[in-house]
RNA sequence: GCGCUGGUAGCUCAGCUGGAUAGAGCAGUCGGUUUCUACCCGACAGGUCGAGGGUUCGACUCCCCCUCAGCGCACCA
């Protein structure tokens, strides 16, 4: 940052008559390309206040710039471009990355507010799809990524353990099961779910069947929540060996059936504000009348018997987590597909009077496909997570057994390889985009993937171990080859800030790649174990290198292996 | 019909609040290791940035219109 500063004073001194410092700021940018310099001043705008063509403006103000603290300063086209001075510059990145370890990057920008985040939130009884990945991944990325910008993250799995669905579930099993509930698989259960559906769909009082026992689940008969509370466990014991997999853990498990026994207030509350109307014999928010201009449908709050829906149970989790947490945001990592959804949610909270409700964000991100068509339990054409996990593992053991046979714990770096491949992948391009499943571009090890940055850190780690001790005291490192990975490695506290304000993630994984080419650039064309005076600092960027590539997979949930 | 996304190289995608010749990976062709793990490095080839208007000194980026695709629009979540 000491650059960015000596950036702006110098353009200051010879602009102060035409910008402000912070107008100065706003315009510097980065060149395109390296060679044109570190940084770049544009001088378009002055054009009509100096008239004069920019070319000139530029030619003209370096002339007279304070060049001091720099490698050189000169003017191309109608730029301003600033060359650092590449010693100073990569020895003080290089000590301070080596001083600070892991926290290199942390800063305390949250000062310790909660962050609410809403993921993953497999429905019980169901198989964790492929497609609860994203939720999971993503969202246990921004509870890294808020930590290290000095936020507290609150991991909240939002199960979906209580709906029609469970109606429909239980109604299944009376009509058709024939051995005690606690024998059924997860599997078995499916198949149950999906015969009642396509039953549901032909008949209606198939449908209402299920509709009746939850009611009945919702008003606790004995039955409905013994047969609850059976299939929950089950599925959370699966769900469970997921999320070992991942590394992933939950700061509460509370989902859908915890709010049971809490929606009255909200419910209540809506009353009191005269925001609830009766329509159609149903309890709802008429958003067209009260926001004509939000252009949102009518929110549902109780059904015609007056059961409860999503809406109702997100309205009183909204409330509960603002009472529990007093959160400065709480995040939906939720499918676009319930834009909508949170969109209503936020209209009601803030028609309740909630300011709060301004701090609800809904990061959402794109439909996981397979063979174009959405998934889905009820037409069988699901992947697991699991599945792909097995997948990705079983690529990665064949490719170590291949390449690297004498490697110790292979199983273990397999799966710390397979989950990267997977993990990576989801997480690397924006959240937005849809993704279409096939085994070939979930499962990749070579070019832009996880398995690439992890085999960086592997050869990195590998000349270190090399190495021996290393007294990293007196840096000294002028090496021309090594100024891109440098910068990189200067910047990364910047792409940290930068991974929250955007609600970008992805911006760990494209910074990752970036470091481990313009690394693996310098490893093919340099010798680094060369015995002269500058081993030392070569090997304290070798380290460097490591620490940061090693911590930014940490951010993406992403393991790094010691030998790959 | 209304709304939300998206349309950039054969494929998958980058492209920051408009700025210097539109970039990667994969696939294709060719090349690189007596050297620290070749899951690596390099070169070549490949693009009317969906179409058309507009704003601007300057537009992949902002505005308008059209088009195509996906998703959503009251008793599912």
């Amino acid at each position: 940052m000491s650059e960015q500063t000596q950036l702006i004073d110098a353009l200051y001194g010879v602009l102060n008559e035409h910008l402000t410092k912070e107008e100065i700021a706003d315009k510097l940018e980065t060149p395109k390309s390296a060679d044109l310099g570190d940084a770049a001043f544009p001088v378009f705008t002055l054009a009509k206040a100096l008239r004069q063509a920019p070319q000139q403006i530029a030619a003209n103000l370096v002339e007279q710039i304070d060049q001091t603290g720099f490698e050189k300063v000169v003017a191309t086209g109608p730029y301003i471009n600033f060359f650092f001075d590449k010693n100073a510059t990569t020895n003080a990145v290089l000590a301070d990355i080596l001083a600070q370890g892991a926290d290199y990057g942390q800063n305390n920008d949250g000062a310790g507010a909660n962050v609410t985040i809403d993921m993953s939130s497999p429905n019980i009884a169901k198989p964790m799809s492929f497609g609860h990945l994203r939720s999971t991944v993503i969202g246990n990325a921004f509870a890294n990524v808020l930590k290290k910008n000095g936020y507290n993250p609150v991991k909240i799995n939002h199960l979906g353990d209580w709906g029609t669905q469970f109606g429909l579930m239980i109604a299944a099993y009376k009509k058709w099961g024939d051995k005690p509930i606690e024998e059924y698989s997860v599997s078995e259960l499916v198949q149950l779910y999906v015969r009642i559906n396509a039953a549901a769909k032909e008949d209606d009082a198939v449908a209402n069947e299920g509709r009746a026992w939850f009611k009945k689940l919702e008003d606790g008969d004995a039955e409905a929540q013994s047969m609850w509370q059976t299939i929950r466990a089950e599925s959370l014991g699966e769900f469970q060996e997921v999320y070992d997999r991942l590394h992933i853990t939950f700061d509460s498990m509370n989902g859908e059936a915890f709010f049971n026994d809490k929606m009255d207030p909200i419910v209540a509350e809506l009353t009191d504000k005269n925001l609830l109307v009766e329509s159609q014999g149903a309890q709802i928010v008429d958003l067209p009348a009260l926001l004509p201009d939000a252009n949102l449908p009518i929110a549902m709050i109780k059904r015609t018997d007056g059961a409860t829906l999503y809406m109702t149970r997100d309205l009183a989790a909204a409330e509960f987590r603002q009472e529990n947490y007093d959160f400065a945001k709480s995040l939906y990592v939720v499918g676009a597909e319930q834009t909508e959804h949170f969109r209503q949610l936020k209209a009601i909270l803030k028609l309740a009077d909630h300011a709060w409700a301004d701090d609800i964000e809904h990061i959402s991100y794109g439909l996981i496909t397979i063979n174009g068509e959405k998934m889905s339990t009820r037409k069988g054409n699901v992947v697991t997570l699991v599945e792909v996990l097995n997948m990705a593992y079983d690529a990665a053991l064949a490719q170590i057994s291949e390449k690297n046979p004498d490697l110790p714990n292979k199983e273990i770096v397999a799966e710390q390889v397979g989950a990267g491949a997977v993990v990576f992948n989801d997480l690397m391009n924006d959240r937005k985009n849809f993704i279409d499943f096939t085994p070939e571009n979930a499962v990749k090890f070579e070019g832009d993937t996880g398995p690439y940055v992890q085999y960086t850190i592997a050869r990195a780690n590998s000349i270190l171990r090399k190495a021996g001790a290393v007294d990293f005291t007196d840096l000294r490192l002028a090496d021309d080859a090594t100024w891109d990975t440098t910068t990189l490695l200067k910047n990364f506290p910047e792409v940290v800030r930068s991974a929250w304000d955007k609600r970008d993630t992805s911006l760990i994984a494209k910074y990752a790649l970036r470091l481990a080419r313009a690394f693996n650039k310098y490893y093919a064309n340099s010798k680094i174990l060369t015995d002269d005076d500058q081993r030392n600092s070569r090997l304290a960027l070798v380290k460097a290198v490591t620490i940061v590539l090693a911590e930014s997979l940490a951010l993406l949930g992403v393991q790094a292996p010691e030998e790959m």
